[in-house]
RNA sequence: CGGGGCAUGGUGUAAUGGUAGCACGAGUCCUUUGGGAGGAUUUAGUUCCAGUUCGAGUCUGGAUGCCCCGACCA
């Protein structure tokens, strides 16, 4: 992508009611733009993250063996109303009308959808364990939107749900899909804890969540150091000692980046969806679901990985592989990094190729603030030698390279 | 939903009740290019609706929007 043509443009100031680190370098940088409080506009470079994340998450859902569906935003009131959820108003939902005053709701979360699915279709105890996934734009009326990307009203999720005809199996799975949970995160840059929750509104016997630590996280988690017990506070109340092995608690903020719960009976029975079992009884399957938001993973990634210059994105999810950057507009640099810019894209990187005439310092600045895992340089000064200034984003020192070496040196 | 705060070009800011100005950005042209360059030129603003006043960005009332704190959440 040559930058000249690049829609985003970084700015040297964020808005002011900017008070979130990820909310200030990603609204300078560009990634993203606020709507309405609460709603953002994911501009190109921003929805290239978004996608990595996506596909980072898909494989993982994939290598589960769970399959993947796209359920409909707008929801069937009287789903809500046999789970008796639509009046308790939790999740949040919006309600709307249609124009014969017909109410219906934005999704804020779909263990209504599945189950209806599910109920309408399995019938047999042939056909457990069933893992069925989407990532899709969720709605909730919250009573208030903060920190940028930190809540919102509008938001991509992956939420995965699992049917089974034993504990035994939903337990066994509900544990797989945390394990594939720390692979996800660890490739957005993330290293999380796995606390015990409180089910809130969604409901179920058990419920973990993942939690960053990061002083603007909205959740206090309880953490034993010693034998590595951690809780949210919400769900054990202010203690002062480990419930397993009676050392200190430490005390932390975290963000909460997925949660997942094991919903047992709740939603079959009330939405009465059976199953036959080999010897022809009935029965209600178990139910777990699992979810991560996506909007929030993107602004707990820069919250946690950044400098005061910018953002530094883990590889896996950066918009691009490299910035390439030529100081100096004449023909001879440009030359130099036209050929560097085809070579590196043959090979399959990702370049994003600042062909513009600004100035170094400039380029630079704009590099640092964007955040790409690679910066090469080509000016007079590197080509003399046959070579391009090569950087990581998180290292201070650079080291030139031959440019016919480059491809090779990347890959 | 309760409490607090703010509202001026795209962004950040100024203007005793009396000419809406500055900087950055953006556009065009020229000169520049190793850490946010210089010149020329162009662009664009008082959230909305009432009221007070000879005169309102400024005062009053209302609406709307946004931010922060609490409860809620991925």
């Amino acid at each position: 992508m040559l930058q000249s043509k690049l829609f985003c443009k970084a700015k040297k100031t964020a808005p002011k009611d900017a008070e979130a680190i990820s909310h200030q370098y990603l609204a300078r940088a560009d990634f993203i733009e606020q709507s309405m409080s609460g709603v953002y506009r994911f501009l190109p470079l921003g929805f290239r993250v978004l996608k990595k994340i996506e596909e980072i998450i898909r494989r993982e859902m994939i290598e589960l063996g769970a399959q993947e569906l796209y359920l409909p935003v707008f929801q069937n009131k009287n789903l809500w109303l046999e789970t008796k959820r639509w009046e308790t108003f939790d999740p949040p939902l919006f309600k709307i009308k249609d124009r014969h005053q017909k109410e219906t709701a934005l999704g804020s979360t779909h263990e209504e959808e599945i189950t209806d699915i599910f109920r309408k279709r399995i019938k047999s105890y042939q056909d457990f364990p069933l893992y069925l996934f989407q990532i899709q734009n969720k709605f909730r009326n919250e009573m208030r939107f903060s920190g940028g990307l930190m809540r919102v009203r509008e938001f991509l999720m992956k939420d995965l749900y699992s049917f089974h005809s034993s504990e035994e199996d939903l337990i066994k799975f509900y544990e797989k899909v945390k394990k594939s949970y720390f692979k996800i995160f660890k490739k957005c840059g993330l290293k999380p804890i796995c606390v015990e929750a409180s089910s809130g509104t969604i409901g179920g016997d058990l419920s973990h969540e993942f939690m960053v630590p990061c002083s603007i996280g909205e959740d206090r988690v309880l953490i034993c150091k010693n034998c590595g017990f951690a809780a949210n506070i919400e769900k054990i109340g202010e203690i002062k000692d480990c419930p397993k092995c009676k050392s200190q608690l430490e005390k932390n903020s975290c963000i909460e980046i997925g949660h997942v719960f094991n919903l047992g009976t709740k939603y079959t029975k009330a939405m009465n969806a059976e199953y036959l079992d080999k010897s022809g009884k009935n029965h209600f399957p178990l139910m777990g679901c699992y979810g991560i938001g996506l909007h929030r993973l993107v602004a707990t990634i820069v919250e946690t990985n950044h400098d005061e210059k910018g953002i530094i994105w883990p590889e896996q999810v950066a918009p691009f592989d490299v910035h390439l950057i030529q100081v100096e507009d004449n023909a001879k640099v440009r030359k130099g990094a036209e050929g560097i810019y085809r070579d590196l894209q043959k090979k399959g990187i990702e370049v994003l190729y600042d062909d513009r005439g600004k100035s170094a310092g400039e380029k630079f600045a704009e590099a640092d603030l964007i955040g790409l895992p690679l910066r090469i340089v080509v000016s007079e000064r590197t080509l003399k030698n046959n070579c391009a200034e090569v950087k990581n984003r998180n290292k201070k020192e650079a080291k030139m390279i031959k440019v016919k070496e480059l491809a090779k040196f990347l890959c």
